[in-house]
RNA sequence: UGGGGCGUAGCUCAAUUGGCAGAGCGACGGACUCUGACUCCGUAGGUUGUAGGUUCGAUCCCUACCGCCCCAGCCA
């Protein structure tokens, strides 16, 4: 049953197969509920893969519900951007919900709570709620409004409704134990006083707004959820998520199921945080490629495919833990291997001068799009007398682990012939600004008999290739958990976190190429073409991520 | 300190519910290669947090410890 996508298993799906085998439920509803006070992370996105690969797998259905209920933090643009970022991730919602779609209800659910005797108006202010409810080793003890008439309740929490106080002066709380071990069950409140707030969805409709430990169970007991999935913090809430539906007259139960929240090294998850960065602007956005929302590795140049195999590969438990950066990086690549069209570029460009090459002519060579599909077909490369090749693949000397171009020996030029470098030309400084070399016109297709090259490196035609800018991106933390230790997370900021070169050169195939294409360029990495600041003609490319490197984890000689 | 959770390989997870502790990723080594990539082959890596107990037999059951996470918003 969970098996079809091949997505593994995990002890929510047993769960759930149980439920299916003792027929306990014959259908799976599912929903995500995120709160537009932000845009979704990868984090979500693991919760995202949860909710809707159950879904898939099963018959279900599963909703996408905003828990909008706090509309001091809420945003209509975050509403957008997370319907944006879950359609972009390959959902489609079975409906589309707010909880301030239940408002209504809700009240009337909280009326019925008032005259059941299970919910009262409480006239403590904020300090006094807390020192009424005790501490963690202390019981709290009982509002002096605990045990107001209903019909008193009643009138006060309907004029807390008209709009007949203030602020903060009132609230409805749940009459429930105020000596709990449990906290949140010490007479939560169900209700918030807010004047003067535009909700995104009702306007100015309400002065009154639920919270969520209220509003959560019962508006998926009326969308028929099934099972509530959310992360480990709200353990200790389900025993208010269950008596809040165990006391009121409504059909549908649902259980929630918690489970570990992703962490994931050398970057911050929460969204106090992240939106700290771009407030104060350490970032130059949601979308910024070095953030971990989905916003961010969307223009980064990662796709859906490579997200949902990392949320698979990760798994589903109640054990937290932290997942390293490799495996995010790897679930890109291997996608990315496969589809991507490889290509030429030059980040760092050393000019080189094949002397035996005539300087009035050039060839169009064909190029493999792909080393292993065929399908993918063939571009073509210019070569020319003059060319570039990047300064990081040529040494004067060097022993025989260096498998590039060194002065006396020879090398291949990728998808050309084989060159041998006669001579380094130095500045004043003795920094070398040229290579002559002079290449074998018997080697197009074909190796040399009788002796080996060193190995094969990439090149563009100086007169052919066109310059272009390329953002290198890397970690946004230098360490693998910013902030550990209680100290400022900014101060793990990673000054080189970006890299902008601006004088790189591209092959002629890559200067049309259009915002969000991806491809490969050989011996270095994963780029996308900018969504944000490419120009018809002028791409910007964004490396997405280099290529796994035994050689950089070698120590140089 | 009260309550709720979690501890299995470097990381993420399994172990048919008491029957020889495994996989993927990573690391290391090798093969292949016109990408130091990909792919393939192989190796290392464990006192299952600790100490007791029950049992022919314990990752699994019991007891006591230890460590880590969460909870004292009119946030979610």
């Amino acid at each position: 049953m969970s098996g079809d996508s091949g997505a593994p298993t995990n002890f929510i799906r047993q769960i759930i197969d149980d439920d299916l085998a003792s027929g306990k439920h014959a259908r799976i509803h599912t929903r995500f509920p995120p709160e537009p006070n932000g845009y979704l992370h990868i984090g979500h996105a693991k919760s995202i893969v949860l909710n809707f690969g159950i879904a898939q797998d099963y018959p279900g259905s599963c909703n996408l519900r905003f828990d909008d209920t706090n509309p001091a933090k809420e945003e209509e643009e975050f509403v957008e951007a997370i319907k944006d970022d879950v359609r972009w991730l390959g959902y489609d919602w079975d409906a589309l919900r707010f909880a301030s779609d239940y408002f209504e209800q809700l009240y009337e659910y909280a009326l019925e709570l008032i005259r059941s005797g299970k919910a009262f108006v409480c006239d403590l202010d904020a300090e006094q709620v807390r020192e009424y409810r005790g501490t963690l080793t202390e019981p709290g003890r009982p509002s002096p409004y605990r045990d107001r008439s209903i019909e008193e309740n009643l009138d006060l929490f309907q004029r807390m409704r008209a709009g007949d106080f203030p602020d903060g002066s009132r609230t409805l709380r749940a009459k429930i134990d105020m000596a709990s071990p449990n906290i949140n069950m010490r007479d939560p409140a169900l209700y918030r006083i807010r004047h003067g707030l535009i909700h995104h969805q009702t306007g100015a409709e309400w002065c009154i707004y639920p919270m969520y430990d209220y509003t959560h169970p019962i508006s998926d007991a009326l969308e028929g959820i099934t099972h509530s999935l959310c992360t480990l913090e709200f353990e200790d809430h389900r025993p208010l998520y269950d008596w809040v539906l165990d006391n009121i007259t409504i059909a549908c139960h649902p259980r929630q199921i918690e489970f570990s929240r992703l962490n994931l090294e050398y970057t911050v998850m929460s969204k106090r945080r992240l939106t700290q960065l771009v407030q104060e602007k350490h970032v130059s956005g949601w979308n910024d490629p070095r953030m971990p929302t989905i916003a961010g590795l969307r223009r980064r140049g990662y796709t859906p495919e490579a997200i949902r195999s990392f949320c698979e590969a990760v798994g589903v438990t109640k054990s937290e833990g932290t997942v390293e950066m490799g495996v995010l990086e790897n679930s890109i690549r291997g996608h990315l291997d496969a589809v991507a069209p490889r290509r030429m570029v030059v980040l760092d460009p050393l000019k080189v001068t094949i002397s035996n090459y005539p300087d009035d002519t050039s060839e169009a060579l064909p190029a493999g799009n792909h080393p292993k599909d065929e399908s993918m077909g063939t571009r073509e490369v210019v070569f020319t007398r003059e060319v570039y090749i990047d300064r990081a693949d040529f040494r004067e000397e060097a022993n025989k682990k260096y498998k590039r171009l060194v002065l006396g020996g020879e090398v291949r030029l990728r998808n050309a012939y084989v060159v041998r470098c006669d001579e380094a030309i130095k500045d004043a400084d003795g920094e070398i600004v040229e290579l002559r070399c002079t290449y074998d016109p018997d080697t197009l297709g074909h190796n040399p008999e009788g002796r080996k090259v060193r190995g094969v490196i990439h090149w563009v035609s100086a007169t052919h290739g066109q310059r272009a800018e390329v953002r290198l991106y890397d970690r946004l933390f230098s360490t693998a958990n910013p902030g550990r230790g209680g100290q400022d997370f900014l101060d793990d900021i990673n000054a080189d976190s970006l890299r902008v070169l601006s004088e790189c050169v591209v092959e002629p195939a890559l200067t049309s190429a259009t915002a969000g294409e991806r491809f490969q360029f050989e011996r270095e990495g994963y780029f996308v073409v900018d969504a944000v600041d490419s120009r018809a003609g002028a791409p910007v490319f964004n490396r997405i991520v280099s290529l796994r490197d035994s050689w950089g984890k070698i120590a140089e000689d």
